[in-house]
DNA sequence: CCGTTGCGTTAGTCCGACTAACGGGATACG
DNA sequence: CGTATCCCGTTAGTCGGACTAACGCAACGG
């Protein structure tokens, strides 16, 4: 099947990590993803973005404006949270921040220009981060990962 | 211009996050792991047991007694955190701390019987957790997915 | 008119990864 | 032999991300 879970292996040079631990799907999962986050926060650090800048930005860019607590369902971003990356953006003139005329109780989001330039910039950035992250699969492969990856996550949500 | 005026797109339900940012593997993992550490922790939790408890025991199973540093190298865990860790383990009476009598300045780590049921038992909580992670995907596509996160996780260790 | 609901915001919790520093014991080397 | 260096166990503390609690305020709905 995949390795040599036989009884008597001398696995000398490989005395690591226990197999039926580097096995488990959970634990491939979260170190990968360590691994992952890495190199997408640094890629961004690079260029002074953070991962949530892209999200916001791409939100509104795709769905449009919109109310601070509504961005925060669309990117997953918590409401909490919300704020201090508004401001992020805000002082790096990507977004306006509003009065709603509608429904004086919250802002309104709108994404500049210069956010506009932005957001492609960091498409291109995230682009070859992830050349890099799916570095060692063929694109095949790499379209399988993502498919089966979305499935799971569809899966959990849904049964959320 | 609120939102009931969408113009072609029937997506009222599936208003929600922006494709480019919901097909980005990055996220993809980083959204899957967060449900999955939840369903693991989660589920360790409910028989009073941590990943790391399982961590240091299958180390120990596997690999047979050793020192503190040397079971943060081969678990992952950082040293600074392997003596709570210890400690917990300790408290249940799964391991035993004993000094070495080779080498005063470190503690010697040995798995004790309760400690191996205790891992048996952990397998099984484990794998159970590990069917409704995997849920959706055949058992050929379990595989896959594996195989194609080992090789992705792998890549990034050795290239580390 | 009042209760409920949603919004923006502040503060603070919890947890995991990780760093810094330290004393003491072990080893290597001059 | 002494000393420099390394390693080990430990404590304390930083950092970032997810998440909760609570508040004031505005709006909507009966």
């Amino acid at each position: 099947m995949s390795r040599a879970d036989a009884v008597d292996v001398p696995d000398d040079g490989a005395r690591r990590t226990p197999d039926r631990l580097r096995r488990r799907a959970s634990r491939l999962l979260s170190q990968l993803t360590m691994r992952s986050d890495r190199l997408v926060n640094e890629g961004l650090a690079r260029v002074d973005a953070r991962k949530w800048h892209y999200a916001v930005l791409a939100s509104l860019q795709e769905h449009g404006p919109g109310s601070q607590a509504e961005l925060s369902r669309r990117s997953g971003i918590y409401r909490s949270d919300m704020v201090g990356v508004l401001n992020e953006l805000a002082e790096r003139d990507l977004v306006e921040r509003g009065p709603d005329p509608e429904d004086r109780r919250r802002n309104v989001i709108t994404i500049s220009d210069r956010g506009r330039r932005r957001l492609r910039r960091l498409d291109k950035v995230l682009d070859d981060l992830h050349d890099e992250l799916l570095a060692p699969l063929s694109p095949a492969e790499r379209d399988q990962f993502v498919q089966l990856t979305t499935r799971l996550l569809d899966h959990h949500t849904r049964t959320s």
